[in-house]
DNA sequence: CCATCTTTGTGCATGCATTCACAAAGACAT
DNA sequence: ATGTCTTTGTGAATGCATGCACAAAGATGG
């Protein structure tokens, strides 16, 4: 059984941790900021700072890539977005199809983050009949029993899930039987899919829900530092006199 | 300078790790599905698959809230319910403002998900003066002018921005200014905020490129496994005879 | 051609997160 | 009561990511 896969030859190129290529997007968009400039060069700390990362962590970052600095120099901008738009498969034409043409779904088909980036809506899909033929973002909409002819014609393998939690399932099912292997869900639900199957979620509530904590820690905080000065202030006034007595003038709701 | 802040009295409570912050209303939202159906137990098991994570993970996590389980049997789903209800602040009223009110603003004002957490859409602003006092889900939008006072009046400490990017950090610095400390950016800019100030940032496009790139490496495996196989195969021929042969049909486009 | 100055690329240490594996805790039946 | 069986809670091991700090590389000026 000697299949070679497991020590893959020194070519670098595979192994791209993780946390790296979710970071290449952010520097790909800083970057192409800076080409639109007609900046030439850049270096480490300043396009860092323009992707709100740390400077050492960027140039990790592109060494995984390979060494497209020169030292002293910086990093050519140009050649730079085209390392990383190739490294991203930025540098192929991307049909993706769209299920769940409500709010959400037509907000996405109308976003123009996609197509400039390679990205290429192929068709909309929703359930409703009544949807059917009407155009969003300039695109028909189509019904979803044509799901798997539509996924074939157009050889789509990226799916955008845009439908209500309930059906998400259901429709997750019908694209990766149909050959799509990456979905990127937008419903509220936890997809279970066959392996070799990418997908990415986004959900709005779990967001607000994280900021609420950290929200609601920042609250409790002031609260809490409010309680140690009164008792730091109390102990103060018992030991010796009370010198220090900036007590913040936050009420805790 | 006694500020007892660093060495935390293990109260516990604080110091919850961020990665399960983030799963917390992953928990919340199968727990209530749970609830839903009036179950009254829950495994760290069953659940755990419910949420598409590991069991131990689940119980480490679930140890950083306290001892809510009973070795034998599972959880109490409705106390559970509560508690990481309670942890994550959504036992209070979340006031937000949406700026941006173009498609995605219209979708997440829409968007059922919030309401149904504690998080109430406090008003809609936008820049567009036409947009003024038009309805959507409901509610009159409002003009970006009086931003700072629909902030003070109610009371809004969470801010969603989901202006074209130009826009974002404008608006941010307002916010900001005007008392909101987090922020959810719908926006593709990195924002700059004072410290004390949360963002947590949601990236349409970024997230396709991150499938792109696994897809890609998909599908250059799938080369390679050939091009592996068929080397493989003129090996074998070549030493001796070749009987290991069910080479994959499947052709790289 | 040499010296200096800038900036990259990376070894190393540290800290966080994940997962395993198991002892302790309790339910439940007998 | 006692024993069995299930499931939690957590120590310990491993792996991944971050950030520091510095040597090596190259540009640039004299």
């Amino acid at each position: 059984m000697a299949t070679g896969r497991t020590h893959r030859p020194a070519t670098r190129s595979r192994g791209i941790p993780e946390a790296t290529v979710a970071r290449l997007p952010l520097y790909l968009r800083a970057l192409t900021a800076l080409s639109e400039r007609s900046v030439p060069t850049v270096s480490s700390e300043e396009l860092a700072a323009a992707a709100g990362v740390n400077s050492a962590k960027l140039r990790k970052d592109f060494s995984y890539l390979g060494s497209y600095g020169t030292r002293g120099v910086g990093y050519d901008v140009e050649y730079l977005v085209y390392q990383i738009s190739r490294e991203l498969g930025l540098t192929q034409d991307w049909p993706v199809v769209i299920v769940g043409i409500g709010n959400l779904g037509a907000a996405l088909a109308n976003y123009g983050g996609f197509a400039s980036r390679g990205f290429r809506v192929a068709a909309l899909i929703d359930a409703d009949p009544a949807m059917a033929g009407k155009p969003v973002a300039g695109i028909p909409v189509q019904h979803t029993d044509d799901l798997e002819k539509i996924i074939k014609d157009n050889g789509v393998s990226i799916g955008v899930i845009a439908t209500p939690a309930g059906a998400a399932q259901q429709v997750c099912d019908r694209l990766v039987a149909a050959g799509v292997t990456s979905i990127l869900n937008f419903a509220p639900t936890v997809l279970a899919v066959p392996d070799g199957v990418d997908v990415r979620k986004v959900d709005l509530s779990i967001e607000l829900q994280i900021l609420a904590f950290h929200e609601q820690r920042k609250a409790g905080e002031e609260a809490e530092a409010l309680i140690e000065a009164e008792a730091e202030a109390a102990a103060a006034k018992e030991t010796r006199k009370g010198p220090d007595g900036d007590v913040p003038a936050v009420m805790p709701a």
